[in-house]
DNA sequence: TCGGTCCCAAAGGTCGGGAA
DNA sequence: TTCCCGACCTTTGGGACCGA
């Protein structure tokens, strides 16, 4: 659940639908209208989200007079879909052809899909979506061929199978809306639960031992990274476009304002946090500051450079940090933890933090960004460790007749 | 050593249905 | 009206391979 918390305000009684407030991870308050079917009983939601109580309760203002004449009512989607309607397409596109289409007009919340989005999503097309569908017209294809695809994808492969149905799906969802070009037909991608399902959590933390020698093997000139990410719980792409001037050792702060991406053809490029809340300052353990602080005398001659530069003063690429020598996969070979990832660092720092007492607040504050379900995780491996150690003192203590 | 590409997995975030 | 939870959408990071 993203909301974080609920308004526990007394509700208001309203004469006409209702407004529920939330609140977004950011902040923010959305609200959501919505009010019951003259026609079937059943709830009518508007359309979208509220910024504003004062938008919601307009809406339910216009909502109610549309009531009023309950033989010309009709739900707030079908009606918006009627007044999107575009003139149907002379002729149909292909899948393949509308694919096109979809990625470069595709909105979510008013806002183009991300390129590294659209990296992934091509991937996926290009893989196992278009060499069944590409050449088909969008309303040539059917339940028949969607199911049959489907259930052509690899069981054993859950993320994929469900990730690429969720693409085709969206797509065709797009196509028979009221701004696609078959408006009004049933989309053919409607197995349930095919776009869904949980994929297992990945719990690998880094042992004590594990890091004393992953730092004392990997490069020094990146020892400050594996420090970072694992004692402030900083991500790769952040490291990389870290500069001098967002580093202040006398404050044990950092600033997390941007961090590299790839774009979809594979180009870094510097972008800004994920949301206001990535966006605040990290703090540096006051154990590990003598370390950054040699670092940056050592490595940063300006305020401006990249703390973790490549060759050349450009930014740091993951594949070099890993293969290079005395690099990633050096270290934890030497470590004899090969399954451990960079990314697992940030884990191991939340899971020490809610060792140390850290609540599942405050070690989503460290994380950032994260869901509670993702601290809470954390937490709880530590109180289900704690269990552990407390039976074993109870064992020791009952043979020794305590 | 480095950069590029492709594929795959995991996690973060929002919304909607419906029971209480 | 509130709250829970599943469904869905999006983003980020990791691994393998190849060629310069």
């Amino acid at each position: 659940m993203a909301y974080r918390s609920r308004s526990h305000s007394v509700p208001e009684k309203r004469a006409f639908g209702s407004i529920e407030p939330r609140v977004r991870k950011d902040g923010s308050k959305a609200y959501r209208a919505r009010y019951r079917s003259p026609h079937t009983g059943a709830f009518v939601s508007a359309p979208r989200t509220f910024s504003a109580r004062i938008d919601a309760e307009a809406w339910l203002v216009e909502e109610k007079k549309r009531t009023e004449d309950v033989a010309t009512w009709r739900p707030p989607k079908v009606r918006l879909e009627e007044a999107l309607r575009a003139p149907v397409a002379e002729e149909v596109p292909t899948f393949g052809e509308y694919v096109e289409v979809y990625l470069a007009n595709r909105r979510v919340r008013g806002c183009p899909l991300e390129s590294s989005t659209i990296r992934v999503h091509r991937s996926y097309l290009k893989t196992h979506i278009l060499p069944t569908f590409a050449k088909v017209p969008l309303d040539a294809i059917t339940l028949q061929m969607a199911d049959k695809w489907y259930d052509a994808l690899d069981p054993t492969k859950i993320k994929t199978r469900r990730e690429c149905y969720s693409l085709a799906r969206s797509i065709m969802k797009v196509a028979t809306s009221a701004r696609g070009p078959i408006p009004g037909r049933p989309n053919p991608f409607d197995i349930r639960g095919a776009g869904s399902g949980t994929s297992p959590k990945r719990d690998r933390i880094a042992s004590g031992e594990e890091l004393k020698i992953i730092l004392a093997t990997i490069r020094e000139d990146w020892r400050a990274m594996v420090l970072l990410a694992t004692w402030a719980g900083l991500r790769f792409g952040e490291l990389c476009e870290l500069r001098g001037y967002d580093v202040d050792l006398d404050a044990g702060k950092i600033r997390i304002r941007r961090a590299v991406s790839k774009d979809e053809h594979g180009k870094p490029y510097v972008k800004g946090p994920k949301s206001e809340a990535g966006a605040d300052d990290v703090r540096i353990p006051k154990s590990v500051v003598p370390a950054i602080r040699d670092h940056l005398d050592t490595h940063v001659a300006d305020p401006d450079d990249l703390v973790f530069p490549s060759t050349g003063g450009v930014h740091l690429d993951q594949k070099t940090f890993k293969t290079a020598i005395a690099g990633w996969y050096d270290a934890r070979d030497a470590a004899k933890a090969d399954d451990l990832r960079f990314h697992d660092l940030r884990a191991t720092g939340a899971t020490l933090l809610a060792q140390a007492g850290a609540t599942e607040a405050e070690v989503m504050m460290f994380l950032r960004d994260s869901t509670p379900s993702a601290a809470q995780r954390y937490v709880r491996a530590t109180q289900s460790r704690m269990d552990k150690l407390t039976d074993r003192l109870s064992k020791v203590a009952k043979a020794s007749k305590w």
